[in-house]
RNA sequence: GGGCGCGUAGCUCAGUUGGUUCAGAGCACCUGGUUUACACCCAGGGGGUCAGGGGUUCGAAUCCCUUCGCGCCCACCA
C-alpha cells in the first residue's frame, strides 16, 4: 500500500471507527476488572452538535479511551434528553408554520407530533458525536423518555410524595407567558433592562389631597388592592386608616402601613399588587388584602383591565401611561435600569403568577449533598473553586418547583377526583388510583370515569437528576448486577451552567435513592467563546459548523484544537488556528512514521551514538510519562496533552529522529530500528486519547494486527524507574549542539561543512555524548585540550570552553568583545551570588538545599570566570 | 447589595507548601535555511517593573493591606 505524504484524515477515520464499532470495543459489559464509568450528559434530543458538546464529549473521549487503555472496564453511557420546553417550543412552531395551533390538539394528539418529531431529530446529534470519535456504549443508548426511564421518574415522584416532600401549594411562581408553563427559579436569567420609573397620583379618598406612587409596572394598576406606607413616615402619618382610590377603575383600596417599606426609595409610598409581585403577594397575605389578577396565561390583560382587555401587557403600559398622562394622573417619569427576569429558553420576560404547582422540599435533601462536596470530599469539584458557589446555593435552596404546564414529559402521576383542595391520589396507575380514591373519600362508588389526571408534565431536570441511577435500572431494580457493578459512576464532565440544573440534583438524587454518590470526581468545562471572548451562540452566529470544522481539519485535529487551550474552568478561546495547529500536529507524527517507515533496515552493527540516544529517549519518555499522569489526576487535559505535544515534536522528532537518522542512502541497523519502533509505539499510546484516528492508523502501518491487537485495546505505558543522569548530560551535550549552530549561524558556516571542535573540559562532562555532538553539529573530530586554540571561535557551556575550527579569518576584536560581555555578566551574577551568601540571616534561615545551590553557582561561575579570562589572555 | 475568581511576553495561559533549574510554554513575530520524513518543515532570536502602591521576610509573581480594571454566581427593593 501506497503510504500519502499528506495525512489526510478523511480517508481514514471513518474506516477505524467502523474497525472499533465492528469489534465491539466500545461495548462494556459487568466483569471482574475495575469498572470506569462515565455517563454521557444527557444533550436535547433534537439538538445538534456545538462547540460546548465537541469540547466536552471530547474531554469524555479522552478520560474513556485512556481508562479504557489502562484495562479497565470503560463504559460510557450515552443518551438524549426529552428538554421539555425547548423540544415542545419547537414542535408548537413547527405546527404552526403547518397551521396546526397546540391549543387545537389532544394531548395524546401532540404527542403523536412530537414523538414523530423525535424520532425525525433525534438521532441526529448521537451521530455526530460518531464523527468526533466518541467511543461511547451505544447499545446502552437512553433517552429520558423511554419508558423506563419515564417509569423510575414516576415511581420517584411517588415515593418523595409518600415521604411527604413533594407537596401542591399556591404559590407564586414564575410564568414564561409564551410557553405557557411555569419555570423552576434557575430557569430564570436575570438581565439589566433599561426601564421607567413612572410617578402616579392616587386620590385620597373624602379629600383634595393626592397621593404619588412609583411604579415600574403602570400596566398592573388596576390590580391594585392597597398602598403601602412605612409607619415611621413623618410624611404620610395623617393618612394612615384613610382609603385610596386606583385611577381609571375608581377602586377604593386601603392605606396600610409596613416597614418593608423603604422610605428613601420613589416616593416612599408602595402599590400593592398581590397577584403580580412576590413582594406584594408577602404583604397581601400579611394584611389580608384581596388578590386581583390582571393578566390572562399569554400575559394580555383579562377583564379587569377594562378596554383593554385582550391586548399585551408591554402595549397597555405604553397606552395606560398615556392615558394616566392625559387624564392628569402622571407626575413624571424617570429612566431606572432595574434586573428583569427572562426565560432561559423563550427569553420572553418572565410573568410572577400565583398558581397552583407542585413543589419538592430542598432543605433536608440537600444536606447529604452538601456535605458530600464540603465535608467529605467524597465528590471532587474541578476546578475546586466551584466548591464556594456549591455550597452557596445548597445552603440557600428554596423549594423545586417541578410542575410545567406542558405535554411534552412525564405527566404528574396526580389524580383528583373532587374539587376540594386535598381531593387527589398520587399512584402510578388509574386503577390504583382509584383504590386509593376510593379509601381517601370514603365513597366506594368512585370509578375511573370520575379521576381526572393532573394535565401538568415534570420538569426535564425532575428526569435528567436521576440519569446517573436510571441508565441502570436503579431506581426500578434496585439490586440489578449492572446497577451494582458501574455505580457510582467515576467522572462526570459537564458545563458550569449546570451546577445546579444538574450536578447538584444528581448528587441530591444519589444520596436520597441510593446513599451512594452519583460520581467521584466532577470536570467542570469553561465555555466555549470567540476570539473577541462573546459566548459561541446560535443567534450570534458565530458558532463554526462541527461538522464542517472536522471535515477540515479531522477529528483528531479538532479535538486537538479544543484541547490546547481550555485549562479546566477557564473558557476557551475558540480560533480555528487551533484545529489548525492540532492538524499540523497529525501530519508531524504521521511523517515520524513514514521517515521510520522508509528506512531500509539491515543486520549491521548498532552505532554506538544510536543505543545512546535510545536510552536517553527511554529516560525521557519516563519522565514525561509521570508528568502526564501528573496532569490526568488533577484533570488537566490541555496540559497533559501539550507535555505529550511537545515531547513528540521536540524530543521524538526533532532529536531522537535526528540522531539516529542513518546518512543518506545507508540503511539502519536491525536493534536501533526495532528500537524506535518500539518507541514510537509507546507515543502512539499516550497520544492515543487525544487522537485516537490517527494513532490507530499509525499503529496497523507498523505492524500486522489482528483486531484483539487494536490500539484501542493495548496497554498504556508502565511507569518504571528511569535514570536521570543520562537525561543532565543529555541536556548539558544539546547545550554544545545548541553552541555549535549558533556559532554556525553567526559566522554562516554551512551545516554541510564539517568542523572539529575542541574543548577544555573542566566541568569533567562525560564524553559518552561525543558521538551524538558530532553527529548533530557535522563535526570531524572532538580534541580534548586545556588550553585555548587560536584561529577558533569559541563558546562556552557552564565551565567548559570550545572551540570550533573552520577554516576562515577570526575577528578578533568581535571575539574579545563577546568575551568581556559574558565576563562583566558572570562576574555581576558571581556579585549578586556572594551578597546573598554573605548575608548572616539568609546563610542561617535558608534550608540546606538551597545554601548549596546558591554555593554550587558560586562555584560554577567562578570556574566560568577563570576559563573567560584565560580564553581574554590568550586571545590578546 | 452579598459572595467568588482574575489581572504574568503581541495573544492564550502555566507558575503546587515563599528559596536550585523562577520569570516559563504554545501561538504570533523577526533572522537564516532547496539537509533526500514533514514549508502543516528545520535552525536560531527578540520580547515581561509578574496591574499600581504599601507592608511582612534574609528572600515575594507567590503571604498581608490598599487602589484601579475585568469576569462570574447569588439576591424581592417598587
Amino acid at each position: 500500500m501506497s503510504i500519502l505524504s499528506k495525512y489526510d484524515a478523511t480517508k481514514v477515520e471513518q474506516k477505524w471507527y467502523d474497525y472499533w464499532m465492528k469489534n465491539q470495543y466500545f461495548h462494556s459489559k459487568p466483569d471482574n476488572r475495575t469498572p470506569y464509568t462515565i455517563v454521557i450528559p444527557p444533550p436535547n434530543v433534537t439538538g445538534i452538535l456545538h462547540m460546548g458538546h465537541m469540547l466536552n464529549n471530547t474531554i469524555q473521549d479522552v478520560l474513556i479511551r485512556r481508562a479504557r487503555l489502562q484495562g479497565k472496564n470503560a463504559c460510557w453511557v450515552p443518551g438524549t434528553d426529552h428538554a421539555s420546553i425547548a423540544t415542545e417550543a419547537k414542535v408548537v412552531a413547527k405546527l404552526k408554520e403547518q397551521g396546526i395551533d397546540k391549543n387545537d390538539l389532544t394531548r395524546e394528539e401532540f404527542m403523536s407530533h412530537a414523538w414523530d418529531w423525535t424520532n425525525q431529530y433525534g438521532g441526529v446529534i448521537l451521530n455526530q458525536l460518531k464523527k468526533l470519535g466518541c467511543s461511547c456504549d451505544w447499545d446502552r443508548t437512553k433517552f429520558t423518555m423511554d419508558d423506563e426511564m419515564s417509569e423510575s421518574v414516576i415511581s420517584v415522584f411517588i415515593d418523595l410524595y409518600n415521604k411527604g416532600l413533594i407537596y401542591r401549594g399556591f404559590r407564586m411562581v414564575n410564568w414564561d407567558p409564551q410557553a405557557q408553563t411555569t419555570l423552576s427559579d434557575e430557569e430564570v436569567i436575570y438581565e439589566e433592562r433599561q426601564g421607567s420609573l413612572y410617578y402616579l397620583e392616587y386620590a385620597i379618598e373624602g379629600s383634595n389631597e393626592r397621593l404619588t406612587i412609583a411604579t415600574t409596572r403602570p400596566e398592573t394598576i388596576l390590580g391594585d388592592s392597597a398602598i403601602c406606607i412605612n409607619p415611621n413616615d413623618e410624611r404620610f402619618s395623617h393618612l394612615k386608616g384613610k382609603k385610596a382610590i386606583v385611577p381609571l377603575c375608581n377602586r377604593v383600596i386601603p392605606i396600610i402601613e409596613d416597614e418593608y417599606v423603604d422610605m428613601e426609595f420613589g416616593t416612599g409610598c408602595l402599590k400593592v399588587t398581590p397577584a403580580h409581585d412576590e413582594n406584594d403577594k408577602v404583604l397581601g397575605d400579611k394584611h389580608q388584602l384581596e388578590v386581583i389578577d390582571v393578566f390572562n396565561a399569554d400575559a394580555t390583560l383579562n377583564s379587569y383591565g377594562l378596554h383593554y382587555e385582550g391586548k399585551d401587557r408591554f402595549v397597555v403600559r405604553k397606552e395606560i401611561v398615556e392615558e394616566l398622562k392625559d387624564k392628569g394622573f402622571l407626575v413624571k417619569t424617570e429612566p431606572h435600569m432595574h434586573k428583569v427576569g427572562t426565560s432561559e429558553r423563550t427569553k420572553v420576560v418572565i410573568e410572577p403568577r400565583l398558581s397552583d404547582q407542585w413543589f419538592l422540599k430542598m432543605e433536608d435533601l440537600a444536606k447529604p449533598a452538601l456535605d458530600a462536596v464540603l465535608k467529605d470530599s467524597t465528590v471532587k469539584l474541578f476546578p475546586k473553586k466551584f466548591n464556594n458557589t456549591y455550597r452557596h446555593w445548597m445552603e440557600n435552596i428554596r423549594d423545586w418547583n417541578i410542575s410545567r404546564q406542558l405535554f411534552w414529559g412525564q405527566q404528574i402521576p396526580a389524580y383528583y377526583y373532587g374539587d376540594g383542595k386535598d381531593d387527589f391520589v398520587v399512584a402510578s396507575t388509574v386503577v390504583e388510583a382509584l383504590k386509593l380514591a376510593q379509601k381517601k373519600s370514603n365513597n366506594r362508588s368512585l370509578s375511573v370515569k370520575d379521576l381526572r389526571q393532573d394535565s401538568d408534565v415534570l420538569d426535564t431536570w425532575f428526569s435528567s437528576w436521576l440519569w446517573p441511577i436510571s441508565v441502570f435500572d436503579g431506581i426500578r431494580n434496585p439490586d440489578n448486577a449492572e446497577f451494582n457493578y458501574y455505580y457510582p459512576t467515576n467522572d462526570l464532565v459537564t458545563g458550569p451552567d449546570i451546577l445546579f440544573f444538574w450536578v447538584a440534583r444528581m448528587i441530591v438524587a444519589g444520596f436520597e435513592f441510593k446513599e451512594e454518590k452519583p460520581f467521584e470526581n466532577v470536570y467542570l468545562t469553561g465555555l466555549v467563546r470567540d476570539k473577541q471572548r462573546q459566548k459561541m451562540s446560535k443567534s450570534l452566529g458565530n458558532s463554526p459548523d462541527a461538522l464542517w470544522l472536522i471535515e477540515q481539519y479531522g477529528a483528531d485535529g479538532v479535538r486537538v484544537g479544543l484541547l490546547l487551550s481550555s485549562a479546566a474552568g477557564n473558557d476557551l478561546l475558540f480560533d480555528e488556528a487551533l484545529c489548525q495547529q492540532g492538524k499540523g500536529f497529525g501530519n508531524k507524527i504521521w511523517n515520524a512514521f513514514r521517515l521510520i517507515n522508509g528506512w531500509e533496515v539491515a543486520d549491521i552493527e548498532q552505532p554506538e551514538y544510536a543505543s545512546i540516544a535510545l536510552d536517553w529517549y527511554t529516560s525521557k519518555f519516563q519522565k514525561v510519562l509521570s508528568e502526564i499522569e501528573d496532569h490526568f489526576s488533577k484533570y488537566r487535559l490541555s496540559d497533559a496533552l501539550m507535555a505529550i505535544y511537545k515531547f513528540v515534536w521536540d524530543d521524538f522528532c526533532s532529536w531522537l529522529l535526528e540522531m539516529i537518522k542513518p546518512s543518506y542512502g545507508a540503511p539502519i541497523d536491525k536493534q536501533t530500528h526495532h528500537r524506535v519502533v518500539e518507541l514510537l509505539e509507546l507515543n502512539l499510546k499516550v497520544l492515543h486519547p487525544f487522537m485516537p484516528f490517527l494513532t490507530e492508523e499509525i499503529w496497523h502501518f507498523l505492524k500486522d494486527r489482528s483486531p484483539n491487537e487494536a490500539l484501542i485495546v493495548s496497554t498504556w505505558p508502565e511507569k518504571v524507574s528511569y535514570d536521570s543522569t543520562i537525561l543532565d548530560g543529555f541536556d548539558f551535550a544539546a547545550e554544545v549542539v545548541t553552541g555549535i549552530r549558533n556559532l554556525r549561524k553567526q559566522k554562516q558556516i554551512p551545516f554541510k561543512t564539517a568542523v572539529e571542535l575542541h574543548v577544555i573540559n573542566k566541568a569533567s562532562f562525560s564524553k559518552t555524548f561525543d558521538g551524538l555532538i558530532s553527529k548533530l553539529g557535522n563535526i570531524s573530530n572532538i580534541y580534548y585540550t586545556t588550553s585555548a586554540v587560536d584561529k577558533a571561535f569559541s563558546f562556552r557551556v557552564k565551565s567548559n570552553e570550545y572551540y570550533m575550527v573552520a577554516d576562515m579569518l577570526i575577528d578578533i576584536e568581535a571575539e574579545l568583545a563577546k568575551l568581556e560581555e559574558e565576563l562583566t555578566y558572570t562576574k555581576g551574577f558571581l556579585l549578586s551570588v556572594q551578597k546573598k551568601l554573605s548575608n548572616e540571616r539568609f546563610v542561617n534561615n535558608a534550608p540546606a538545599e538551597v545554601l548549596a545551590s546558591e554555593k554550587k553557582k558560586e562555584a560554577d561561575a567562578l570556574a566560568k570566570i577563570d576559563t573567560l579570562e584565560t580564553s581574554l589572555s590568550n586571545l590578546r
